[in-house]
DNA sequence: CGGTTGCATGAAACCGGTTACAGCGAGATG
DNA sequence: CATCTCGCTGTAACCGGTTTCATGCAACCG
């Protein structure tokens, strides 16, 4: 065997099938072989194949791996990050995307973040995703739910490839999604506040037409009447998720006659916003209002006087999501939508009780 | 012209180049060009095939188009995500992806998150990266630097594709780098702790081995001398740009018999370990100690009194690595290293003035 | 010993684009 | 009228893999 020398070395060097074919002394066919199919292929072949694949440092090209077999490895990331909503900034999202990309380099597959706002030619440039997925063969997709829901997404989740969606319901044939336990979390919440003696207990919610906001919501009222607690409709405030959304929320339950002592704010963010709100109208916490926010994101521990909140698991999300595209493009069933246990994380704003 | 029916109405026809050529009467070559070369075709076919091509859903695939041209219009993504180091977790690093996306989708390029741990078979394991890079024929590559810097980096940079990185400086022929004006940010937090009346400026510093650690530190010592204020080896504390450094660097501080009056924080992160810490020994920020973080992430204003800090442009970083990284790929000479402008956010932490 | 079986391999078509090159017709030119 | 130019288009090779099908060969069987 001679030994192969000179630019052969180099990382870079850019031997076709053919090229280590013929090396080998044998077809690109059976080199082919040696990669996907080894087992068919006589182990003296292979082990040469493979040898002088390392020695000359052959990487198959992936495009035309792709072009034959119509799969590509890559699972798209639908991620709209319009500069003009602030959903995309919100920092819960950061966790997810590092679970969800360590669980699909696990798996072999890479993730590629769409390109949306490119080439905006012709009526029909709101499929930009469903175009990106043919024109790349991608096997699956991720959505991440920012807010908005444009039909194209549903044509996307409808259009039969696998496709997973976090915090959204879909429809489609292949399409499932991962969610967190929002409806248990807002009840631990609920519950921890009226074991720490509180019992005007009112709520900022997320936006009714998101998913989590009226889960969490649900939650809320569910163990109120668990409770025994009564509902009173001024004690529900609509927030955006956001922080000011979070401030003005607060104000609004200040104003009324009657206040409650504890406040179950469905996102962390906007319970900076109340924490602050609460701070201007020169009341304490949790002295005079206890608070709990929802989803742990790192501000939470570390805004005076630490935030007890629900959290959300977040690289579990990624996880799951993994999980669930990859087994569908392997071509299992679609699996049921995946839940998320929430677990409480209790701080400062609840403690000590009353 | 027959309309075009049936199954053609769908997205998800998959129409071929030889197939829509076939519908128009032409050749594919003629197809091709008409979307590679318009103006080398007549123009009435060129309408045709475009009305054609609109009513099939015809959409190129780019695989076969990559085979070909060798182009992926994707740019790779390099961003260690190693579960051991919390790096990646820093909340900086979500605003530059962000913008880096959005910038590279403006330019009709693509993002591809690489996989590292994926297959990690062979004594090469390590170049998962320069591996990818070719498989995928990606057309450049950003890197994210989050801390460490194995050989493979080098490279993968060395290795002539356009390549930039952020925040640290590289080889390579192709290869260039953004950063923020480290140096001269920390000038503007020193200069501004001294027109608060402050004269024992602290500072802690990032790791003297990451290049915007030492670039900081640099700038502190060189307003220091600027103004004529002595340099104090005790008044350099080194952290490690997280929390639990900045709460331990702090604490350092003030176990001296000498405090300062104020402090230059490399870091924002630190910044907020370092107002526990100031907090947790009884004292108080601004009025007994100033505080100028770095970096301007979202907690900065969010933690009370709020912390002055230099901003660094996170979506600047993400534009101008888009920018360096396409127009390289276009055959523009390799740029130099480009150093974005830093501003001073002035919040409660270093006001009033004494 | 002819026929079956099974293993290992090669030849060639194919995936869906791009592009070098040749060719064709019309108008301009000598 | 022959020729040249120019604009437009088609033919066919090519990119680098995969996969079907056929085949050579050895072992095995009756």
């Amino acid at each position: 065997m001679k030994p192969v020398t000179a630019r052969c070395d180099s990382v870079w060097s850019v031997a076709t099938i053919r090229e280590l074919a013929r090396l080998c002394g044998v077809s690109p066919a059976t080199v082919s072989r040696v990669f996907n199919n080894p087992e068919v292929v006589n182990a003296n072949t292979r082990e040469q194949v493979l040898r002088t694949a390392r020695q000359i440092g052959y990487q198959p090209n992936e495009s035309a791996r792709t072009l034959a077999t119509k799969k590509s490895f890559m699972v798209g990331l639908v991620w709209d990050t319009d500069h003009r909503r602030p959903g995309w900034r919100h920092p819960f999202f950061q966790e997810i995307l590092i679970g969800l990309k360590t669980a699909l380099s696990g798996r072999g597959y890479h993730l590629l973040m769409l390109a949306t706002s490119g080439d905006t030619g012709g009526e029909r440039a709101e499929d930009a995703y469903v175009r990106a997925v043919r024109r790349h063969n991608l096997d699956g997709v991720v959505m991440i739910d920012s807010g908005t829901w444009d039909p194209s997404l549903r044509r996307l989740s409808e259009s039969g490839i696998p496709c997973v969606s976090l915090d959204r319901p879909v429809e489609g044939s292949r399409a499932t999604y991962v969610t967190s336990d929002n409806a248990g979390g807002a009840r631990l919440a609920v519950q921890h506040l009226h074991e720490r003696g509180r019992r005007a207990i009112a709520t900022i919610t997320g936006p009714a037409h998101t998913r989590p906001g009226a889960e969490r919501l649900r939650g809320y009222q569910d163990e109120l009447s668990r409770l025994g607690l009564p509902h009173r409709p001024e004690f529900v405030v609509e927030g955006d998720f956001y922080l000011s959304g979070g401030h003005a929320a607060m104000r609004r339950l200040l104003e009324a006659d009657d206040r409650p002592d504890a406040v179950f704010v469905a996102g962390d963010e906007m319970a900076v916003g109340a924490l602050r709100a609460i701070g201007e109208a020169g009341l304490k916490v949790p002295e005079d209002i206890a608070l709990v926010g929802f989803d742990d994101i790192e501000v939470a521990a570390l805004v005076p006087p630490g935030l007890t909140t629900v959290a959300q698991d977040k690289a579990g999300f990624g996880t799951a999501a993994a999980e669930a595209v990859v087994s569908m493009i392997n071509g299992a069933d679609t699996p049921p939508p995946r839940v998320l246990p929430t677990t409480l994380v209790v701080r400062g704003s609840s403690t000590p009780p009353l």
